[in-house]
DNA sequence: ATTAGCAGTCAAAGAAATAGATTGCTAAAA
DNA sequence: TTTTAGCAATCTATTTCTTTGACTGCTAAT
């Protein structure tokens, strides 16, 4: 139900929010008045921000403080009030500094971006590794590493390479290795990159000369390779300067969440296929991030999903200048990756 | 110049530094009374500790206050006092479960015995890949996975695997990486991993097929895999409840280093060879672990190196149960070597 | 519908008082 | 000479009380 505040009401919540987070301090009356747009007295805007309180966008610490905005405000000011953020041209020079560098996989050009993101941000970032498994397969080659030890490369349509590393307890010749190498690329190439558990007897019958162990290790190996998304953060070291830490809760809340990305790779990967999601407090339905807010943006190149970024902060955050530096980037990206740069 | 105590002094900073370790408060001349090996009066231990702080091995905070412990009180216990602390039959059980997983690589390895001692120390722990330059190449592999990309890897006799992907602005033929394959083969195995600057003309010399250019790149991709050592951090979140965290300035330094994980990795790579280094404080020389230990041991296996793992805490840290943690975990890894286990 | 004005509320900051821990010193005892 | 008992002095941590100042909510006038 997305309530409706007549126009007053309006100027009056974003004027609050975007006071409190910049200060972190409740807003009061008083200093809404300074606001040349509004034009009444306190009194008037005291009534306004009753009413306000009322209908739950915000909320007051105790009886003689301001207001802050409750996580309802926060929600209906980035779907209905948020402006655009002009990033300064300062802001842009930088980030194009940082992504010039030249990279090689796209994993590099992941992790760039997350640095980036997070030295303008001054939030902490973190890259999360899509889920590649319905990411279409161009090639797979084995390589003998030694006598009993395989490389495994898979490629995918997206550039996104993985390899692995498989030991066995017997002996493989370059003759096994050229069977495999023949058998998995005509079973999987223009396939997704599902888990490769249904028809696995089908493979191993239609290929006996390598025992069913080995190929049985093989597939394990690869479907290994599908689970692990690798995650990197970046700027965990930020979050100390904001005054909400300086509550020993808040402070040990982000860390252990940190410690276990898994809890913000799962938020993450839930989310839905918009461009970018914006998770506040609660919404994010995980007990340990009730206090912060998560904005992440997926990155898609060609309508394929490479990767996912995502911003973590208290939910006092700028969202609007966020929401502008993950856009500027992902077109960034996006420019880069249609001249060609990888 | 190793000072000379006597035995009761020694037995007064030995209770004190162990004390302080477990209860993070000054020690008091009246709670060593109750130590049965001092038989003696709180006045005499009270003599005894201002004559020890006097030689600079015991502080006050304030004149109100007992003894902690100095820089140099903990050095002297670490190198004089120490004693090996016997682990638990539970702590064992619990080090032998975690380490039994499979694995492949040895970075695997290295990640599940990172978590271990996390695990069993509640400190931070941090594996820093070695510097490979050393190490001698049994076999260097090019794949090739696009018409512009080429996979290279490489393998030294420590078992350590590093593979780098390379792109080139004009196609590569099947022939031109069998020529590569022949030509840095025949020039590079069994030797050391050495950055390849000298002779590299001679390289290019010799093989005019392919373009220099080429060589030129897959030289320079080789050079910077030996540079970027990975890191691995595990228990950041570990330090939060320790009391010397409560100070804002602490955590902000903590924070500060862990994101800038080169600085323990400068640390750590100037470490002597010796199986296990312990700095204290000010002795790492970097004004931001001044207030910090750090314990690490160099793996080797058959006198390589093959990682460094360390330990980050307060200065109050329990040395001996991390040391004795370290040397049991060290055992294991070249007994399990020694099995094959990988 | 708006606003001026004022009483009421509450947190945050400061000041003062108190309690408690521990030392250093002195003089006596061993 | 070494050890110890005892006590004054020191300083932190805690508690309590007071003060200040920032807001709000309400009422009555505009």
């Amino acid at each position: 139900m997305p309530e409706n505040l007549d126009n007053r009401k309006r100027k009056i919540l974003q004027a609050i929010v975007e006071e409190y987070i910049e200060t972190s301090e409740p807003v009061s009356s008083g200093s809404l008045v300074q606001n040349e747009e509004l034009n009444c007295s306190s009194a008037t805007i005291r009534n306004e921000m009753a009413e306000l309180e009322q209908i739950g966008f915000l909320e007051k610490p105790h009886t003689s403080a301001g207001r802050v905005p409750s996580q309802k405000g926060y929600r209906y000011y980035v779907d209905e009030l948020l402006r655009e953020d002009n990033l300064s041209r300062k802001e842009i020079e930088m980030i194009r500094e940082m992504m010039e560098t030249k990279v090689n996989r796209l994993e590099d050009l992941t992790k760039i971006a997350t640095t980036t993101l997070s030295e303008i941000t001054h939030y902490t970032t973190i890259a999360i590794e899509p889920n590649v498994s319905n990411h279409t397969i161009i090639d797979i080659k084995f390589i003998l590493l030694g006598t009993r030890v395989l490389m495994a490369v898979i490629l995918t349509d997206s550039g996104i390479i993985r390899e692995s590393i498989i030991k066995f307890d017997e002996d493989l010749t370059q003759e096994q290795i050229d069977d495999l190498t023949y058998i998995f690329n005509n079973k999987l190439v223009g396939k997704p990159l599902e888990k490769i558990d249904g028809p696995i007897e089908e493979y191993i019958v239609a290929e006996m000369k390598t025992g069913i162990k080995i190929i049985e290790k093989i597939i394990e190996e690869i479907n290994k390779l599908l689970e692990d998304s690798k995650t990197y953060i970046k700027g965990a070291n930020k979050v100390i300067d904001m005054p909400e830490f300086k509550k020993q809760d808040m402070a040990k809340d982000f860390l252990n969440v940190i410690d276990a990305k898994d809890i913000i790779a799962d938020v993450i990967n839930t989310g839905m296929a918009k461009d970018i999601n914006v998770y506040i407090g609660s919404e994010s339905e995980r007990e340990e991030l009730k206090n912060f807010s998560i904005v992440t943006f997926n990155h898609l190149l060609d309508g394929k999903d490479i990767g996912t970024i995502g911003i973590i902060g208290p939910t006092r955050m700028d969202y609007s200048k966020v929401i502008s530096v993950m856009k500027y980037i992902s077109k960034k990206l996006n420019d880069d990756y249609k001249k060609g740069k990888f």
